[in-house]
DNA sequence: ATAGGGTTTCCAGTTACTGGAAGGTCAAGG
DNA sequence: CCTTGACCTTCCAGTAACTGGAAACCCTAT
C-alpha cells in the first residue's frame, strides 16, 4: 500500500513516517517502479507501536530503544519497566512543575478585578 | 553594567538576554566604547521581570505582551487576566493529558514483572 | 487530453534557547 | 610593558519532533 493508507490505518501523518525514515526510526519502506514508497502490514502494525507509545509520550529515542526491544525475543521485561519507569518519573515531574505554577496564577488571577483599571496584582507579581 | 552583571542580578543568562535582544523581546542595550552592552537597575528590573513570566510558564510572545501591558499605565487588568487565564487553561489542559499518560503507564508497569523473561504488557499494549 | 488526487524531494519554520569557536577587552600582577 | 585570566563580542550549529509549502512527477477516471 501506499503512504497514504499506511498513514490513515496507523494514525501518524505520511509526512511524519516520511520523517521517521529519514531519521533512521524505521528501515527505508520499499518502493514502486515509480519510486513510491510501500508499506506491508507489517510495516503499518510498527507504525502503530510507534503511534501508541508516541502517544504516551515516549520520546522518539524511547520509541527506538522501545521498538528494538519489541523486535528482540530474547529481552527481559525488566528492560522495558525500566525505559517506562523512567519516563513515568519525568512525566510526575513536569507534572509537579505545572501544578505549582498553576497554583501561583490561580492565586494571582483570583486576586485581580480584571477591570478597565490598570492597577493588577498579576503584574506587580512579575515586577518582584 | 556588564552583561554578566545583569545576568547574575537577573537570573537569566548571558546568552538569553542576547537572544532576548536579538529576536526583539527586549531594546538592544546602550554599548560602551569598547562595543560592550551595558544595563541600568532599569534593564535588569525588565529582565528579572521576563525571567519571572518564563518561570511561570508563559511563552516569550506571552512575555512580550505582558511586559507591554505593563509598561502601559493605561493598560486595562482585564487584559493582563484574560492573558494569565488563557495560560491557566494551557496548563491544566497539559496536565490533564500528563495525568492521563501516568495513568496509563502506571498500570502497564505494575503489570509488568520486571525480570529477565520477555513477556511485557507494556509491549503487548504498545502493540495493539 | 485533462483534471484530481496522491506522491516525490527539498527547504524553511516552529520554540526557546544552548554550546562552542575565534577573537577583542579589561584589570591586576610582575 | 607584558602576560594572564576572566569577560565580552559575533556567528554558526544543534536541540525535539515535526509541519507547511513549493515544484514536479504519477495514476486513474472521464
Amino acid at each position: 500500500m501506499n503512504i497514504g493508507e499506511a498513514a490513515k490505518k496507523s494514525g501518524l501523518p505520511a509526512k511524519t513516517i516520511r520523517y521517521y525514515e529519514e531519521t533512521g526510526l524505521i528501515a527505508p519502506a520499499g518502493r514502486t517502479a515509480a519510486g513510491y514508497r510501500s508499506y506491508s502490514e507489517a510495516d503499518v502494525h510498527t507504525l502503530s507501536f510507534l503511534k501508541r507509545a508516541r502517544d504516551l509520550g515516549f520520546s522518539v529515542k524511547d520509541c527506538a530503544v522501545l521498538l528494538s526491544l519489541y523486535q528482540d525475543k530474547n529481552r527481559s521485561s525488566a528492560d522495558v519497566k525500566a525505559v517506562a519507569r523512567q519516563h513515568i518519573d519525568r512525566i510526575v515531574a513536569k507534572i509537579e512543575e505545572l501544578e505549582q505554577m498553576r497554583s501561583t496564577l490561580e492565586t494571582l488571577v483570583s486576586q485581580c478585578h480584571g477591570d478597565d483599571r490598570p492597577d493588577c496584582p498579576i503584574l506587580e507579581d512579575l515586577a518582584h
